[in-house]
RNA sequence: CGGGGCGUCGUAUACCGGUAGUACAUAUGCUUUGGGAGCAUACUGACUGGGUUCGAUUCCCAGCGCCCCGACCA
């Protein structure tokens, strides 16, 4: 990608917000705040969340299908399990309903998915032999949070990865939800977060009158609060926690969240299946959250430096930010594109700098948002690149076959 | 939802009861070219509604918006 045709305008005059990855994020451009709690990925910004979401979607694809459901639903379905009153529900109406007439143009802004997959399930899948099976999709959510805070940790509309297993046990259940927690540290450890982030016991909120858990990443940002055991590792949120020693506390934010849902909403659907005695049972089901905008946002309280985003390799924009200096040269640029050339073929994905500006702008750019090598070419360079490590600064001067063979 | 703060060019900020300055950005020209360049010129602004006042961007009230603290967070 050549940055002079690509829609991105880095600002280090941006405002800075005590929230880091609000700064940071909006000095690099890869959001623009629309409202309080409500972001535009650009296409920088897109690009990583992208990237987020295909290690999540990688990872879902060995429990489940995937599908799409809509945003927008009939509030006869949240009448059905009584959450029309859960405050932070956005509700929707036609502009014009009220002049038609229509007194029943109602509407809910999904703010999860149970009411929708309740109801689709039920509609072919009512034989034991179709479970138990599991389906998932990435999708905006919507909650009226009352406070909405901290670029993309708290917002008004996000994205999440949610999934809904059925069974025909609660032991099914149960065997389930533990390979969704191995899934779900899978996802963690991919985005570099496997050690800070903790399995959590949880009440279970609205959805369940039992335990929950949820993935705490460990970060002092993070507005929950965790107990965590000095020996066992075992970690309780603050609502749940335990007393006694041995445990250290710590901030940290929920990335991720499962419910057993038991039978709740399939007893409010009146969702059963046939049994192989020809009798009607209560489905089982499961509930499982990932928040991929949230996720964004930590990376960035996690992995930053003065200068800006360390991103890590699996979810960075881009691998190299090629930075061509001396641009009046066009012997030197000549060789600049040879290289972006030689990048593309290799199939590593290059921001390519071919802008007309100092050598200082350039540097600050590529340590702003986070790409992890900086490679120049420059009248000092010759035939071969200058290699940056973004997360070690160490400096390299090697041929660029020796580059792309190092990181392939 | 309670409390606090703040609303000024596109962005970030300053000053002021007598119509507003700077920086960045943008445009043009010249110079510059390894850590967010320099000079010159140009362009652009007081959230909305009421009130006080000869006069309000400034003071007061209300609304709206944003940020922060707390509560909340299925």
């Amino acid at each position: 990608m050549k940055y002079s045709s690509y829609f991105l305008k880095t600002n280090k005059d941006a405002k800075a917000f005590d929230s880091i990855n609000a700064t940071l994020l909006q000095k690099g451009g890869f959001i623009d705040q629309v409202m309080s709690g409500v972001y535009t990925f650009l296409p920088i910004g897109l690009r990583t969340l992208n990237k987020i979401e295909r290690i999540v979607r990688e990872e879902m694809d060995t429990l489940g299908s995937e599908l799409l459901m809509p945003a927008l639903s009939p509030v006869e379905l949240w009448e059905t399990t009584g959450r029309t009153g859960v405050d932070v529900l956005f509700e929707a109406r036609g502009a014009n309903d009220a002049s038609r007439k229509r007194n029943d143009g109602r509407y809910i802004l999904n703010s999860t998915h149970e009411e929708i997959i309740t109801p689709l399930a039920k509609k072919n899948r009512l034989s034991y032999k179709d479970f138990p099976f599991a389906v998932y999709q990435i999708q905006t959510k919507f909650r009226n949070e009352e406070r909405a805070k901290s670029g993309l940790m708290r917002g008004r509309e996000f994205r999440m990865k949610d999934m809904y297993s059925f069974h025909t046990s609660e032991e099914d259940l149960l065997a389930f939800y533990d390979k969704a927690k191995d899934a779900y540290m899978r996802v963690f450890t991919r985005l570099g977060l496997g050690d800070s982030t903790k399995i959590t016991k949880a009440s279970g909120g609205d959805f369940t009158s039992g335990f929950s858990h949820e993935f705490q990443t460990i970060c002092e940002s993070g507005e929950d609060v965790i107990y965590v055991h000095n020996e066992t590792g075992e970690a309780f949120n603050k609502e749940v926690a335990p007393e006694g020693d041995g445990f250290s506390q710590h901030n940290a934010s929920e990335v991720g969240n499962i419910f057993p849902l038991n039978t709740k909403f399939s007893k409010a659907f009146d969702y059963t299946y046939t049994d192989a005695t020809g009798k009607p049972q209560l489905v089982y089901m499961g509930s499982y959250g990932i928040g991929t905008s949230r996720l964004m946002g930590v990376l960035v309280e996690k992995f930053h430096d003065d200068k800006g985003i360390i991103w890590p390799t699996s979810v960075a924009p881009f691998t190299v930010y090629l930075a061509s200096l001396n641009r009046d040269d066009s012997a030197t640029v000549a060789a600049a594109d040879a290289v972006y050339e030689e990048l593309m073929r290799a199939g590593i994905e290059t921001l390519y700098d071919d802008r007309d500006m100092g050598a200082g702008a350039k540097f600050a750019d590529a340590d702003l948002l986070g790409i992890p090598y900086r490679v120049v070419v420059s009248k000092k360079t010759g035939g071969n690149v200058e290699v940056v490590s973004r997360t070690t600064g160490e400096v390299e001067t090697q041929s660029l076959t020796t580059f792309i063979t190092q990181i392939n």
